[in-house]
DNA sequence: TCGGCACCTGGGAGCGCTCCCAGACTCGCT
DNA sequence: AGCGAGTCTGGGAGCGCTCCCAGGTGCCGA
């Protein structure tokens, strides 16, 4: 390579590089050459001799079979490439189990990448926190339950929820209950508390939640059933994700009640289920590839030493109204 | 490492490899002090001294927007992920986009990885053809439209849809239409020519046809309202992808017409949408998880050099028979 | 004229492994 | 005793880069 040029090693690797004081002739040539061999420089040297690896992982916290299904992950992903296309870094994907976790954080921490992406859906995950400790640059996807230092990015949940809860209010919902998810989760409790704080400013009871342990429209039957029967006469749910909104919507026509007539139904994520849905149900919309970029960027910022970077941040939500609300 | 095991490198090395002629006593005290340094070889420099990379490459085509969101991918990388477990290697995400297909050659024919898995939704991609030209291990998940001697994995699309078609006539269903997929996929042929191949053996006709360009309910919407305008006495559908019937359904209720009595509706794929559909789908089951692992199963076999594996493999799909039909 | 500086270039060292060769030691056989 | 085959070990070379130092050149101001 350096011989096609016609210069030193050096001058190519300074040229692949962007590094300043290589005259333009030289610049050329390396890039003709290039061109002319089809080269691509070799990662593993690279990360050998620097002492950089050009990648990053991502990594899934628990069974992978779950978070792999899951919208959210796939909204990540996107973004998480979107973001890094176009600079020389590999993405590099991991899952963790629990007993490999030790292997894990020495492979992480032992130089393999350059920093960590996390999206851990159950927040008490140790991963996050272990990694830190050992020098290991890391943001998080999803505000973590544990550990205070973590840089992390999330959706507003909490503001979503309450823009949601005073929609309800607005439109006249005089009884008006929520299907939150699991208390070990951020997500869930933020949208929870959320809708609280709504309910409290209007001055309405907020007696009426029912937790489903998980994300499915299983989850959000059962919940639905549990509501129905404490209360008949409730008007309107807030269910704190689409996908559990599908199994409360199940529960509602089964019993005959109008949608949004008789009860409002408004949802959390827009997925795209959530416009096909009967009938198009009124959501609180997240972007969750705008999670990605950004989760990425706050990585990259680390990486490059960057001053002043946001210890965490929230990205904006927005309510998107359809039929069912 | 080699001094606090009091061995020499040559023997890590060995040890690490799993390669014979070390005494117990040699690989026992390597892998103590592995224990006790919490060591862990640096993947660049074994990358960079074998010539190997230890990584496989997960390319997804098309603008990765769409790709990823899909169940299928997934899936698929559920099975990756699985099958890879436990073997050191890494897995290395891509996604292509027109512009930089010449780039992607270069680095993936460059060495930095040992194999390429490939998921081409739509078959005429030329990069799997490339990528085997230039003598890359590669092994498609989906069968190609182009490219003879490329290893692919995919689901027995005809025999799925030739077993809806089956049960179609044999629940006595007089008129039997199809909504197929895109001319251009793979997928969508195979399965319409699965459906024509039912109709042909109940001597059914094959004319009720309608096409959708993109996997989505709207397109299957669309081509619902298609075929009750060319049909309106249909008694049966057959929807090449339970995303589509998502809209064909919402067609079918819009136009008061029972399901399914008064026309059954059969899917393909058995996404999570369709047992929660209104009324929950009958559909063919396609094992995508299963896809994605015997995909990468393929792909290590050809890196081991083994001999004799099979050109292409097609993997069964079963009939999930709910409400709809 | 001479130093000083900014610009540009090449070559040595070394990143942490794997591969290969040379040797040591132990058998069991002739 | 002698020999070869099988078992085990260590060290040299080298993978393809980056980093750093030692120069070279040209131009400016003193």
């Amino acid at each position: 390579m350096a011989r096609a040029a016609g210069v030193s090693r050096s001058t190519v690797s300074r040229v692949i590089n962007e590094e300043p004081y290589v005259s333009a002739k030289a610049r050329d040539a390396v890039h003709q050459a290039i061109l002319d061999l089809g080269y691509s420089p070799n990662q593993a040297a690279r990360t050998l001799a620097g002492n950089r690896a050009n990648a990053i992982a991502l990594v899934v916290s628990e069974q992978g079979s779950r978070v792999l299904s899951d919208p959210f992950f796939a909204g990540v992903l996107r973004g998480v490439h979107a973001e890094l296309s176009g600079r020389r870094v590999q993405l590099v994907l991991m899952m963790t189990q629990q007993d490999d976790e030790q292997d894990i954080v020495g492979y992480l921490a032992g130089g393999h990448v350059d920093g960590v992406l996390m999206v851990s859906l159950h927040g008490q995950d140790p991963l996050p926190l272990k990694l830190a400790d050992a020098g290991v640059p890391i943001v998080v996807g999803g505000r973590p339950l544990v550990g205070d230092g973590i840089q992390y990015v999330d959706s507003d949940n909490f503001n979503g929820a309450l823009e949601a809860a005073r929609y309800l209010v607005a439109t006249g919902r005089r009884r008006i209950a929520t299907i939150a998810g699991p208390k070990d989760m951020a997500v869930g409790m933020d949208r929870l508390n959320g809708w609280r704080r709504g309910m409290a400013e209007a001055g309405q009871p907020s007696d009426l939640v029912a937790h489903s342990t998980v994300f499915t429209p299983d989850g959000g039957a059962a919940a639905m059933e549990d509501l129905l029967s404490r209360e008949p006469e409730l008007d309107a749910v807030f269910v704190a994700a689409d996908i559990m909104a599908m199994g409360a919507l199940r529960v509602l026509h089964a019993q005959n009640r109008r949608i949004p007539r008789d009860v409002a139904v408004v949802g959390f994520d827009d997925l795209m289920i959530a416009s096909t849905a009967l009938p198009p149900l009124t959501t609180v919309r997240q972007d969750v590839e705008q999670l990605g970029r950004t989760m990425t960027w706050c990585l990259l910022g680390q990486l490059d030493g960057e001053e002043g970077l946001p210890p965490s941040l929230l990205l904006p939500t927005s309510l998107v109204i359809r039929a069912s609300a």
